[in-house]
DNA sequence: TAGCACCTATAGCAACGCTATATGAACTGA
DNA sequence: TCAGTTCATATAGCGTTGCTATAGGTGCTA
């Protein structure tokens, strides 16, 4: 495939660029590959970015669009975090779809680029925590929110990136996704303390477990089986010593 | 500065490699460079190093002992989480000591060394981790926990790294480190906020017990009772919903 | 037709990662 | 003592890279 087609050679450089920087897993590509496959030769790709590196922002800003594009692209559903949690999803599943380009955009660190982007994927995650804020359900500002968010959103994403496609467990996005998102919701329990400090950790979790299984509905064990385990359970809750 | 003294030409190259990438602003290092400061000639390097990312490689090496002796050099606290803490930001502020030998362990996405070295890094979470789930403190598997926690702090390392030194706020860390521990954590208050994204009650509590049980050496059954035990929490702590 | 932008091609430079080959130094065994 | 072997470094140069000085072709306005 190539694009000696009819299109004008900046577009076709344009595609050439982002098809080669797709396949390429993560190797370089050089601007003789690109020129060859837009059927130009290089100084039209200087003419119109300049440099090489112009052109791979290119690439990125038109990746970008797409990303905001994608980002926008659903009907707000009146609870600005149950949206927070899509565009967190949203992200991910960008990253992974085009995993290289999402390294270029938000991997590899080039200091002029990249900020700007970062900005860019700041302000739309900022901007839906300005309506959590305004409902007051958040629980500290939403600039500081969307940079916390986003930071732990690009990580995540990173880590599945990185590890092989058929061991992905994307457990880890929504894992941290929710942690983040209660993280910053004002509707917490209070601080973490040490209050039972004195029982053993056995026993206090399995008053704990005791407590839990009383008062849900577990499937999981037949009603013999859970008759002997809440006995063996009460003989570990009642014992003196951990 | 140069290293023409009279250490081994190997190290001579690992340490002018080292303090190029070090100085360079992520700008691309030659070997050239790296040869002439070595005071050394092309083919020395590729005898030691095999090519240029090895050499690499090797800088890296060295750089990742520097940080797993970070890690492991304070005295444990004796409180799992609290140890948790302090590692999160030995990582951030190695980071930004080191920004250039960072992003070449955590930001570029080589798919060879990358996974061994963020796996590595993974397993100095995980072994802290197993102590906090042995003291029922933890809500998720420790594996889980680890690999959440991770992801967070190369996201907010990144992303302090990104911006200019004067305006780095470490409030962004210490906010998305503590979301991160507290997600993880038990004490929390119950499923606030999000409807459906906390576990029930009654999966944390088997965790903590599964956990818990596991570190310590109760005598309350006995080992066949313990065995069909240990079988039936595995089964609630593994489904999905309460 | 002339003049003027605009766009593209020919040809080639300096720097890059890397290597085929050769030379020197240090050790080994008789 | 000295040839044989191995390790370590140097000389010189290959092919490719990003990039550019220069020139030529195209389509427009006058």
């Amino acid at each position: 495939m190539s694009f000696d087609g009819q299109l004008p050679p900046k577009l076709r450089l344009l595609r050439a660029a982002a098809e080669l920087l797709a396949k390429s897993a993560g190797a370089a590509v050089s601007t003789r590959q690109i020129t060859q496959l837009a059927g130009v030769t290089a100084p039209t790709l200087y003419h119109h970015f300049g440099d090489k590196e112009g052109l791979f922002d290119a690439v990125v800003a038109a990746g970008f669009e797409e990303y905001v594009a994608g980002e926008r692209d659903f009907a707000p559903s009146g609870q600005p975090l149950v949206d927070i949690r899509r565009m967190w999803d949203n992200h991910v599943q960008f990253g992974l779809k085009q995993p290289e380009l999402y390294l270029v955009m938000f991997g590899n660190i080039r200091p002029e680029s990249r900020p700007a982007i970062v900005a860019d994927a700041e302000g739309l995650l900022e901007e839906m925590l300005n309506k959590a804020a305004a409902a007051g359900q958040l629980n500290v500002q939403p600039r500081e929110a969307a940079r916390s968010i986003l930071a732990a959103n690009v990580g995540v994403t990173l880590m599945l990136i990185a590890e092989p496609a058929a061991e992905r467990n994307l457990e880890l996005s929504t894992m941290t996704r929710d942690a983040m998102i209660f993280a910053v919701s004002r509707d917490q329990g209070r601080e973490a303390g040490s209050e039972d400090s004195g029982k053993s950790s056995v026993v206090v979790a399995a008053i704990a477990l005791n407590a839990a299984l009383q008062a849900s509905h577990s499937d999981q064990l037949t009603s013999s089986e859970l008759k002997l385990f809440l006995e063996w359970l009460h003989r570990i809750s009642t014992s003196s010593t951990g």
